[in-house]
DNA sequence: CTGTTAGCGCTTTCAC
DNA sequence: GTGAAAGCGCTAACAG
């Protein structure tokens, strides 16, 4: 593999000049000299050697993504997507994407470990939760990272989320404008601080239609199909006329379990929205409404940010979360008429 | 951060006892010159540089991994679990993934440069073609790779992949024990290898149970829902006692085309086996029997693979097919008494 | 305008 | 047993 010196032999001139040359510093090199140089690399097929150059300039240009663990039943639908993206982001910024696992015990050990062997110059975290442990270390290492979720709000840190407020209230805005009135929410227990927003959208949502709030249309319940199941066996034992036409879910998963249990007891006609656009989504039957977040613009802030942060600049903006889309299909519609 | 020179200082020897003593290299040093060391690499919190070690060893201990571009309405119910399980089995081996991404047209160039730059030091290829031009490319280019996925058959190169044969075989054999007699196949186009591996599979199955081959049974399509759909459509055309009782697809995707085909036409009691076992499908009404992929294994034996190669040696085993594991669940039962 | 040279942090040969 | 020093490939200050 030729070296940068290998280059300099061809081209009859020194080592240094190459390099200027190469990096296009701006160091007056007469014309004819930048051609010989690049005649030379040309020739012998000459590619900086990049860990020479992280070695110099004591970087990686990796940065650091924790894939997690999914259990093999468990719905991902959206890690995968953002992974592609961040990555591609990171690639016009020069950097790649280092991606790394732990357990459940070991979290922490693993990012010192790859800060202290500066294998990476950044993190990039999702599955963000309140009190974020990574965070509040990362912080206190002063090491540059940005997230894609929030976590503490008095934490002051790079994040950027999908607005989940905004996804609720256009999904009921959407019930609303089919005519249903009897609107319900499957949400996460209430320390799912992602979950209160999406609860805070609905609730906005509803005030905003003049629909007052019933308590016992909230429904919270952990990230299953059961939960779903739950919600509207328990909405059904409801009189008819008090029952929800519409329900808006906190994910997909949820959103299925409510399709799938009105389907077992033959309630057909509940509208439901889910959350997410999980991959077949669309090919559920009645193929799902739901909101898809917005990935691609989510990875592009998050490098955005961190490039900034690299540069020592402050990014702006630092913390952003962007509108999920009302993806509408067959699971909502006008509710039944009586 | 502490380097080399200030632990070789703390502790009063030299930087080559340093590094002998960290590395645990069997020189002979006093073992209380070791303590010293050791002590003071805690004292001062000392860990080593990789860019610095992987200079000098001209090597990156970054294993590359193209992450493909999945649309968002399709289903990639391998790959992320594939990214984790191969993420972890290389941190065993001391290595990372580096995950970087390509268009259509400039596939080659990407690999190109992250060999040229050592960026990695060997790649793990998915979603391999027949005739995938990566293959040949690293093939002649003599840079250490190992593929999840086959492809031209004349080709010595190593790889790891999911026995589709042996998972159609079963799919048909566990039809056969319920007492279905009319199995029909949902095949990629003959293009595929992978999916006529899994034609294989059912042809031999059929020839075990003593059922002769029928053409009409054998539907070949895209990788769609709309596939299962027609093959369905096509098959509800026969009489009733020539119409298959049991299909197996060679993906989820055209299962749950199947079924959501066979509910349109009010046919409820088809069984299907898929391929794959995509997240959701447990959730399918009904949830759906089908393959499951060994991920974990697959990623393990890669990382085997590639161990193998960078130490120089040559990997045993060096191609190897793994058995998928069928997965029973509500979509296939014992064929309608008639 | 261009070349010499001193590192970046580490490993390892060779002397003592 | 331990240390001095060369060198991995590159960048950039400093000379000329």
């Amino acid at each position: 593999m030729p070296t940068i010196k290998d280059v300099a032999r061809e081209a009859g001139v020194s080592i240094a000049t190459v390099s200027y040359v190469i990096n296009n510093k701006d160091i007056p090199i007469r014309d004819d000299t930048r051609r010989l140089v690049w005649e030379a690399v040309e020739r012998i097929g000459y590619t900086p050697n990049v860990t020479a150059r992280n070695l110099k300039a004591s970087q990686s240009r990796l940065i650091g993504y924790a894939w997690h663990d999914v259990p093999p039943d468990e719905v991902n639908a959206v890690l995968d997507r953002f992974t592609y993206f961040t990555a591609q982001a990171a690639e016009e910024a020069g950097y790649h994407i280092l991606t790394f696992t732990h357990t459940q015990d070991n979290v922490l050990d693993v990012y010192s470990e790859l800060i202290r062997t500066r294998r990476v110059d950044a993190f990039v975290l999702a599955g963000t939760m309140i009190d974020d442990p990574r965070i509040e270390f990362l912080m206190a290492q002063g090491f540059p990272f940005a997230t894609f979720g929030r976590s503490n709000p008095a934490w002051d840190f790079p994040w950027v989320d999908t607005d989940g407020l905004r996804g609720s209230y256009d999904a009921v805005g959407h019930l609303v404008r089919l005519g249903h009135r009897r609107i319900a929410m499957i949400a996460w227990p209430e320390a799912s601080l992602a979950g209160e927003f999406r609860v805070r959208g609905y609730l906005q949502a509803l005030r905003a239609a003049g629909i007052p709030f019933r308590e016992s249309y909230l429904w919270r319940g952990s990230h299953s199909e059961q939960t779903g199941r739950d919600a509207l066996a328990y909405w059904s034992q409801m009189p008819f006329d008090e029952r929800p036409t519409g329900v808006i879910a906190v994910s997909d998963l949820a959103a299925i379990g409510v399709l799938n249990e009105a389907e077992a007891r033959g309630l057909g006609d509940v509208s439901v929205v889910g959350f997410d656009d999980v991959p077949l989504s669309q090919y559920l039957r009645p193929s799902l409404t739901t909101l898809r977040q917005p990935i691609p613009e989510i990875s592009r802030a998050l490098i955005h940010m961190l490039q900034a942060i690299l540069n020592g600049e402050t990014p702006d903006p630092y913390q952003v979360a962007l509108p999920p889309q009302l993806i509408i299909r067959a699971s909502t519609g006008a509710p039944p008429v009586k």
